[in-house]
DNA sequence: AAATACTCTACTAACCCTATAGGGTAAATC
DNA sequence: GATTTACCCTATAGGGTTAGTAGAGTATTT
């Protein structure tokens, strides 16, 4: 099941590509209109913003913003952003591969080779997708 | 990801699967085998059996069994049973259709869209798969 | 200067996952 | 028919993650 965060940074971030102009948006335009909770949201903007999805101003009139047209970001990053490895078990995953502990031989693990297909295929509609698709 | 409790699953019937005559097979057995907690196993073959995926049988040379043929068990089936809907959200599940509290319009919805393209692509996966595929 | 809005740290309640304990029950074997 | 084997069931506990809240701090624009 996908977490509520990455669901929330999903809907954010289409909110921010529909917009027309390069103004930024608050936190707070955004939380209203996609019904998200303020303080939530925050940590969610902020931790995109730290993987340079997001540019952020302060002040007056400050905001969010991409810092990249919709069509360059993927939703592949995206959910690794937000929700980590798109494989469905550590010993599966290409960024974040870890061994099994009551894995003999991983080759002639039954699991693993029925996941290794799962992911090649999530991860070949999500590598496809961008932002701009999604609007 | 997906839950232990799944992964032992799916180890547990490719081991039964594996097994060349219909004679049933002891927790104990599969447990060491398969690295598996037995205590935890036995609650996962138990709730496999009430789901009519396994039978068992009492007593001195009992055990666990398969109930049909390998090739007719659906990993499809197997995932739903052990760990839930295959969708990623529950307004994208067929049978465990929720709707989403914070979606005011759900065909509007971007992150609905893109996660019915990752269910139908999993779906189909799970649904083609038999457990003799896996062995 | 003041208002605005992002930044950061800390905290909490709820929930789920994994695993274990211990006894109860049914059935096959001797 | 006693014993053993192995399934069956309930309860529980620790750890980790998730979702959400609170409040103070900081930077920037007007």
């Amino acid at each position: 099941m996908l977490s509520r965060k990455t669901k929330y940074g999903i809907k954010a971030l289409t909110y921010l590509a529909r917009q027309e102009n390069q103004a930024p948006t608050s936190i707070a335009t955004i939380a209203e209109s996609e019904k998200i909770p303020h303080k939530f949201l925050e940590a969610i903007l902020l931790e995109l913003r730290k993987n340079s999805i997001l540019g952020s101003r302060k002040g007056k009139g400050g905001g969010y913003h991409l810092m990249q047209l919709p069509e360059k970001i993927r939703m592949s990053t995206i959910h690794r952003i937000l929700e980590g490895p798109i494989a469905m078990l550590p010993c599966v995953s290409l960024n974040f591969y870890e061994k099994c502990d009551d894995c003999v031989d991983e080759d002639a693990c039954s699991v693993n080779k029925l996941m290794i297909q799962v992911r090649d295929n999530t991860l070949a509609i999500l590598e496809n997708q961008t932002l701009k698709d999604l609007i």
